[in-house]
DNA sequence: TATCGCTACGAAAACGTTATCGACATCGAT
DNA sequence: ATCGATGTCGATAACGTTTTCGTAGCGATA
């Protein structure tokens, strides 16, 4: 740890005691003012509001915390800002507003791999204290443990131990490959997702059963993992399409990969839909920009992150056991990157 | 404020005191041990760390803070979760790693309008308790009488009383503005941000004044507001469209509104660069995928970030008054929605 | 042996709140 | 007049830390 010590300027926070002081009364008087509690006189509520606001005061939400392990305060750790995090962000801070509580995000930042564990750690730093629940949208599994009710969105690490709310990742990749089955594709190829994911192994799941069904079987050479991320997926994508008998589609296990095989298939001179159709995972906004535009399995994350809010609440009220695994329909959405053979 | 009580689970939150009675010590040792502080012998440090291990003890945040006023926290407060808003998320969320401090992010959730000064009462509840410090990434003003240091990114408000960070928005209008001159535009119409916003003013005076350079003169017919968002572009971009002699090159002042005009476009039939020239700025990642894509003026926003918290982390070390402006250059990205008359 | 300096540790006071509970009025009813 | 009820208010103990300062131990020095 950095040793850091702040020479911070000499502004003094104006506390509950300056206010009481001003006032004439004591800080349990003005502490019933502000919570709204019964059992102070009307003409004293009125002067101790006009001080408050004369002085404007805010009270510590430090102190609070500290004091009652209340702070309506609740918090979302994500991995990284990326365009899923962030429609999920959307959607949570839409539903936050009116219902009592704050949000606070936090971002570990992008550093996977070496720092495993920091969703843990700040559970447990913030838990407690700083917040009364949190939702989690990170990838690497959080066993449970946490001093708050936590509810997981797309928990990567499959049902977890802990209320989640996902999207049906499985039927949505059925949906996207009986899609290109029904072009008449039949060389797909498939590009996966980290295989620790969970979501990762429901989307190829889709992907062999639809194949399956179709009386078709997936072929190991047309499967690759390309990591849920755009630069992650252009060697495996590249692979693929340089296979002496390269498929006709590929199937994207999320957009950002589907957008990374479409730069790639650029790159090789290959027309896409006309030489090779995709199909992506996600629908995040980006999609529907790209040239062409992308078809894909749209997950409602707006709303998975608006459902995790309102489950978080009804939990952290004690209403109890709720449903306590939301998952919503994913939907196929045919735009222009794919078309018949 | 709905009343809300929290039946928690029963689970008790381990203290320093129960790190203490355990490893058998006091409060004060295992704090010093903790903070690696001088004046506890090895073998003490030794079992007490042990002790922490074993029992998962994590101090909290929100004691720490109250008693030593230093959370090693810096704030950031985002107006929405927008794509400029999530670069420079992106940036400040990489600069702060390895820097010893975490990071926070707050949004108002877009609830302009009704509920203006959020901003400030947050900075006011968190400062001096929760955070060491704070960006502001928030269209409206925010005085001063922060009792933290503050810098603020692309200061909506113009040069204000407080450290900012923001790209040099005139000569980037004036080089978009150029552009289209250069490529024969004569009618350039102009879509504006909201008129409160110092950035939006100066998009604008870069605009009229590169026209002046021309020889030309800024008409005002040609002049419409478009609110920095895509759906309240479409209403003035309608209406620029519309006219009987209509612009042939628009200059959008953000690269959402800049969307938005082309959406209005193509739904004219109308096309893009051919019978109408669109440039944006801001280089938001969106914008590189659209049909055709866009040409617009780039702003280092994830560079902006990272400035913002080298910025503020020397103002928390109180090395005195460094640089307090940061102005990061801008630069045009000629891509496929511009072209010749 | 008395004194000193040093190290290792603990007692206790903060930090700014909230919550409990007792004190003191005031007042209507007996 | 006395009593209880009711309505206002304030002392004070927490909450979990950090930090200051005092003190006990102890080997070395005078």
């Amino acid at each position: 740890m950095t040793d850091l010590q702040a020479p911070r300027a000499p502004f003094r926070r104006v506390t509950i005691t300056d206010v009481a002081r001003t006032a004439g009364v004591s800080v349990a008087t003005v502490s019933k003012v502000i919570n709204g509690r019964y059992g102070v006189a009307a003409r004293t509520t009125e002067r101790v509001q006009q001080v408050i606001d004369d002085l404007g005061y805010e009270s510590s939400l430090v102190a609070r915390s500290l004091r009652s392990h209340r702070t309506n305060v609740i918090g979302i750790l994500v991995a990284e800002f990326e365009p899923f995090s962030t429609e999920i962000l959307k959607g949570t801070s839409q539903a936050i507003t009116g219902s009592g509580y704050e949000l606070l995000a936090y971002s570990g930042g992008g550093r996977a791999g070496e720092d495993v564990g920091w969703e843990r750690r700040y559970l447990s730093r913030l838990s407690g204290t700083l917040i009364d629940g949190a939702i989690l949208v990170t990838p690497t599994v959080v066993s449970t443990g946490a001093s708050v009710p936590v509810v997981a969105i797309d928990p990567h690490a499959g049902p977890a131990d802990m209320p989640t709310v996902d999207a049906d990742n499985f039927s949505g990749a059925l949906l996207a490959t009986e899609h290109l089955l029904r072009l008449g594709h039949r060389r797909i190829g498939f590009l996966g997702g980290r295989p620790d994911l969970e979501s990762a192994r429901l989307r190829e799941d889709g992907y062999r059963i639809a194949l399956e069904r179709a009386g078709l079987t997936a072929d190991p050479a047309l499967m690759r993992v390309g990591g849920y991320q755009r630069h992650l997926a252009v060697g495996p994508a590249h692979e693929l399409l340089s296979l002496p008998e390269p498929p006709t589609a590929i199937f994207a296990a999320n957009d950002l990969s589907a957008l990374g095989t479409m730069d790639v298939a650029r790159e090789l001179g290959l027309s896409v839909p006309d030489d090779l159709s995709v199909v992506g995972f996600d629908n995040v906004p980006e999609s529907a920009l790209t040239t062409p535009p992308l078809t894909t399995v749209n997950q409602p994350m707006q709303e998975m992150g608006s459902r995790a809010v309102d489950l978080l609440i009804q939990l952290m009220n004690g209403t109890e056991q709720v449903c306590t695994h939301v998952q919503l329909p994913t939907a196929l959405v045919e735009r222009g990157s794919t078309r018949p053979v």
